[in-house]
RNA sequence: GGAGAAGUGGCUGAGUGGCCGAAAGCGCUUCUUUGCUAAAGAAGUGAACCUCAAAAGGGUUCCGCGGGUUCGAAUCCCGCCUUCUCCGCCA
């Protein structure tokens, strides 16, 4: 949620800013129904504050006296009113909380305006996404790739979406993990190995909830949601907590399984690897004080892009433009890498600056030089997510006969050259 | 899963219907003083929201969470959650 004192003081600021987001939403209600609930609060709380008084003077008295007797008769009435009152303050107010709810994070000045994803900005590009791949094919049709990645055991044994990793494909995938968890470490962040299912207040603390649903798959009898991504349960960490302003910027790490249920998303495009109900992630969280989240965000992007750049594989950075940034986000880049065989563009990372939005949702503060507390800013990126990682590794190191080469920096934890069978 | 006990402010811990937003101690902050990495004394020390142009001030709410009883609840009642102990089960 956005601060409230600035939809106040300057609406016209707040309908401008997100004017260019997807998300509509009626600035003009929510101050109306704004102003209702605050004056329903002042009288419910004068009521209540006239109540309390006279109480006061009665618990003075003799108890059983004459007087006493007298006064709570009239003190029956004053208690009915003010529940009244409280019962209607309390309608307003949640009439106001949810229509706040619906306005989306402002957009960073910095942000290109557009209409939708035709119009993010291609920031720049690594690697030659142009140069000749000849043995390149999408990896779905790589000869030996169901015996190593097999769908249709998944599809037996669970559903569609839940492949099986087998053998070295298996130890791929964990060198993959390793290798991101490592450059995370270096990079300062400290891995956290969080819960993979989260109960409401947290899916809704950082906006899975309501909104994205039945995005989650979720155990009703426990009222648990298995996690979308981890910066669900890392970023709840610290939910509803003050933290120390010389703890910042705080930057956490962590592997996960990432459950989605994609509903109504399947189609020709999301073969193989493309699209999954459940992969594995490393993902990138930061909370930082209020000045510096923007410098963080460029950190965290530069190093996911470093990563990338050490598995060889050409990618490029696109600012996403108002209209495709996402309700919580105030900025937010899309890393992409190139797939040679499918010649198409897959999205690796998305690496985001929620400013205070998502913190204040989530009751995320710092103590600030006054010692008053200060709503923390968060951020987060992906770092990397594995299976389109290593689809793009499939199909730009496939080599001409017909194995696929290990990017050298996967050495260490595979001990291998090559994988897949020659032709 | 069964039985029992407990959940109070940064921490320890009083408090069983009105004088309790809450004793006391510790911790922390500021000040005073003596002066050598410390002691003593004084004052202060949570959050959210409403009101106010702002500050000051005023008000409401919060004693695990949610309901209820009552003129009035940290204190009584109901449900839930969590923790601890014992038993059971188990990686």
């Amino acid at each position: 949620m956005i601060d409230i004192k600035l939809l106040r003081e300057q609406p016209d600021f707040v309908r401008a800013a997100i004017a260019n987001k997807k998300f509509k939403t009626d600035i003009d209600s929510v101050l109306e129904l704004d102003a209702a609930r605050r004056t329903k609060i002042t009288e419910a709380e004068q009521a209540r504050a006239a109540q309390k008084a006279a109480n006061k003077e009665m618990a003075a008295l003799p108890k059983g006296s004459p007087e006493f007797l007298t006064a709570v008769k009239g003190m029956k009435a004053m208690a009915n009113r003010a529940k009244e009152l409280e019962a209607e303050a309390k309608t307003a107010d949640e009439a106001f909380q949810e229509a706040f709810l619906s306005i989306p994070n402002l957009p960073d000045p910095s942000v290109p305006v557009g209409k939708g994803e035709d119009e993010n900005v291609v920031a720049s590009t690594w690697g030659d996404a142009d140069a000749d791949y000849p043995y390149a094919l999408p990896h779905f049709d790589i000869p030996w790739f169901e015996s190593r990645i097999d769908f249709a055991r998944g599809v037996k044994t669970a559903g569609a979406g839940f492949p099986f990793y087998v053998g070295e494909m298996a130890r791929l995938v964990r060198a993959l993990v390793n290798f991101f968890l490592e450059e995370a470490r270096l990079n300062g962040y400290e891995e956290v190995l969080p819960p993979i299912v989260v109960n409401a207040e947290s899916a809704t603390a950082t906006g899975q909830l309501p909104d994205k649903e039945g995005q989650m798959y979720v155990d009703e009898k426990e009222g648990l949601y298995l996690i979308p991504t981890a910066e669900v349960p890392v970023t709840n960490f610290y939910r509803d907590e003050i933290l120390d302003s010389d703890q910042l910027p705080i930057m956490r790490c962590a592997y996960t399984p990432c459950f989605r249920r994609e509903a109504g998303s399947w189609g020709a495009h999301v073969r193989g690897l493309n699209r999954l109900h459940q992969f594995d992630k490393v993902e990138l969280v930061k909370w930082t004080d209020a000045d510096s989240s923007m410098q963080e965000l460029e950190k965290l992007r530069e190093n996911v892009e470093a990563t990338l750049q050490k598995l060889e594989l050409p990618y490029r950075v696109l600012r996403m433009c108002t209209g495709d940034i996402g309700f919580p986000h105030a900025k937010q880049y899309d890393l992409e890498v190139f797939a040679a065989g499918q010649k198409r563009w897959l999205e690796v990372s998305s690496c985001s600056n929620f400013t205070d939005f998502q913190a204040r949702r989530a009751g995320i503060r710092y103590r600030g030089p006054d010692g008053k507390p200060i709503t923390a800013h968060t951020l987060n990126g992906s770092g990397l997510a594995v299976p389109r990682v290593l689809a793009a590794i499939l199909e730009n190191h496939l080599q001409a006969d017909g194995r696929v080469k290990v990017p050298a920096c996967l050495q260490h934890w595979m001990q291998q050259e090559y994988i897949g069978e020659a032709k």
